[in-house]
RNA sequence: GAGCCGUUAGCUCAGUAGGCAGAGCACCGGACUUUUAAUCCGGGCGUCGUGGGUUCGACUCCCACACGGCUCACCA
């Protein structure tokens, strides 16, 4: 496809395939397409369906019985995969066939599949094809359980090479742009995602289980509330307005508890438009949990069945629920421990913001410990500062964290004993919060002077405070029972149990910087 | 956003006080009916990230930029 045309374009202006560039294996590749053709009239593009009838993983399990040189005729196997290694002896073959379950060895054999069928194999079949097989599973002198291949049906044919077969693919760019290569070569890579699979499904029938049900809200709105961050933002054409993609699903879903929907929950992504680090992605998966007539406690216990249950599937059932994260072993298994912001920040730094009602005594303090401040802080503010510099870090072990300022909470209820703080918990594990919950504010005119208590630091300059929702006033103006709430950051979460140490990791397409003119604000050219 | 490190064949990686760019795997041709990182014989494959500069000569030295990784700062 080297045309003038094409190559002008390549210099003038990248596309988006830049990069990937005609080699001389694709072009070998294509030549042989092109005599597959004509040689055979024979175009693997044009093959439809195939009949599997079992994946590999069946014959593994079905066969592991066999002795060396055993046959077993009494089942047809029909199956396919993709050919990742290919052993040509002359009149037999080996390869090893892959799909998602598992990985085979095939013989071919002259004697067996006839000349054609074999000479079509030996001549056509290259690493990278995806081929359907029918065959009889037997064990090799070696003891290697293998299907002994009737009939091999080109299935696709790979114009590009396989990554490198023993040392796999490792160039963390590729494998992150292209992760369908790094799929392909990097078994625990696939685990890691089938495991994330897993976890989401386990949160989603724990929550059901309790008789929650999932619903899905806006992610593109006029208003980003429930939490604080900076969005996104979008123009709709038709409508002639800003949209933002949410940051939180929080305040809908407390609409649909007002709506008197009960129990619900919504897992999906939010979107922040912040830093990217191996702990932060720009869209990242949360789940929110609401459930009328319960409270903060209620979501502790929720929170702990949730990641029990999530820890079961990595480990499996009947084993304690202790996981190994970067070396350091962490125990899901027993209770966490509970202990409030107030208590924690007085163990690790001394500093005790209880007994104080000075806010000048508590920035004394802080600064005294390097703490920068601006000398705005209320004692509240201080006390999170200590928190978030002195603790957060130190909290390895599953950990709640109770009794947040009720500045930093601006949707959570108050405690009825001491209004300045909340009935709230944030969940922390390997020093980062995986989850956060409290007894939802459902006091209209407390909501609406907390809104505007937002607004007023969105004034002087903080750009993620929260915005003002006056229809989530007016909804829980309609009444939203006394109810719990809790959020859940899933990536994290999977990302601990997978023992991964970036996000990235356990994305399968994060976010990258793009490589080429794609993306910037230069025309497309032509079309 | 700042600092440090990296970018060489399709993949994994070597490399030179500045003097024709290397290996293994993959690929191509040949041999081979129990191999499994098959083996044996033969072969091809590179804008050494991009753009400048220094130099007779740059993959190598200098500058800028791009992308990635790590650390820090903000955030989940």
């Amino acid at each position: 496809m080297s045309t003038q045309k094409g190559k002008n374009q390549r210099e003038d202006a990248p596309r988006p395939d830049d990069g990937i560039q005609e080699d001389e294996i694709v072009r070998q590749r294509k030549d042989k397409l092109e005599r597959l053709l004509s040689e055979e009239g024979y175009n693997p593009y044009l093959v439809e369906r195939w009949e599997r009838t079992h994946p590999l993983s069946y014959v593994r399990e079905r066969y592991s019985h066999l002795a060396q040189d055993e046959v077993d005729e009494s089942l047809l196997i029909v199956t396919a995969g993709r050919v990742m290694t290919l052993r040509k002896h002359g009149k037999a073959i080996f390869a090893n066939l892959a799909d998602e379950t598992d990985n085979l060895q095939l013989y071919f054999q002259f004697d067996v599949m006839g000349e054609e069928k074999y000479s079509f194999v030996k001549k056509w079949v290259d690493s990278g094809d995806w081929v359907g097989i029918t065959g009889y599973p037997f064990r090799t002198q070696r003891g290697e359980l293998t299907i002994r291949v009737l009939e091999c049906r080109l299935l696709c044919k790979a114009l590009r090479p396989l990554p490198e077969k023993w040392h796999g693919l490792k160039d963390t760019e590729v494998r992150y742009r292209r992760r369908y290569m790094d799929l392909i070569a990097n078994p625990d890579v696939r685990e890691v995602f089938r495991k994330r699979s897993r976890i989401l499904s386990s949160i989603r029938k724990t929550l059901e289980d309790h008789g929650t049900i999932e619903v899905e809200t806006p992610i593109l709105s006029v208003l980003a509330g429930g939490a604080n961050a900076r969005p996104f933002t979008t123009y709709h054409n038709a409508l002639g307005i800003e949209m933002y993609l949410r940051i939180a699903t929080e305040l809908y879903l407390k609409r649909l508890v007002v709506g008197m929907f009960g129990r619900v929950y919504e897992m999906g992504k939010n979107f922040r438009n912040e830093g990217l680090d191996a702990m932060h992605n720009p869209e990242f998966t949360c789940m929110e949990v609401y459930w009328p007539y319960a409270d903060y406690e209620d979501m502790m216990a929720l929170a702990e069945e949730i990641i029990r249950n999530a820890a079961e599937v990595v480990v499996g059932p009947d084993v304690p629920k202790v996981l190994t994260y970067q070396g350091v072993a962490i125990d899901f298994e027993k209770p966490f421990r509970r202990a409030s912001m107030l208590d924690l920040v007085k163990e690790h730094t001394g500093v005790d913001i209880s007994s104080m009602t000075d806010d000048g005594e508590a920035r004394t303090l802080a600064a005294a410990r390097g703490v920068e401040l601006t000398g705005n802080e209320s004692r509240f503010a201080v006390l999170n500062l200590l928190f978030e510099t002195f603790v957060e870090d130190r909290l390895v072990q599953p950990t709640f964290v109770t009794g947040h300022p009720t500045e930093i909470s601006p949707l959570a209820k108050r405690d009825p004993d001491n209004p300045d703080y909340t009935r709230r918990f944030e969940l922390f594990v390997c020093g980062k919060e995986v989850a956060n919950a409290f007894n939802e504010l459902n006091d209209p005119i407390d909501q609406r002077k907390r809104f505007e208590d937002q607004l007023l630091k969105k004034e002087a300059g903080d750009e993620e405070a929260h915005a003002f929702d006056e229809d989530f006033i007016n909804a829980i103006e309609m009444g939203l029972p006394p109810t719990g709430g809790m959020g859940i950051g899933v990536d994290r979460l999977v990302m601990f149990l997978t023992d991964s140490r970036s996000i990235r990791d356990v994305l399968f397409f994060p976010t990258m910087r793009p490589l080429t003119a794609q993306g910037s604000t230069e025309e497309p050219e032509e079309q």
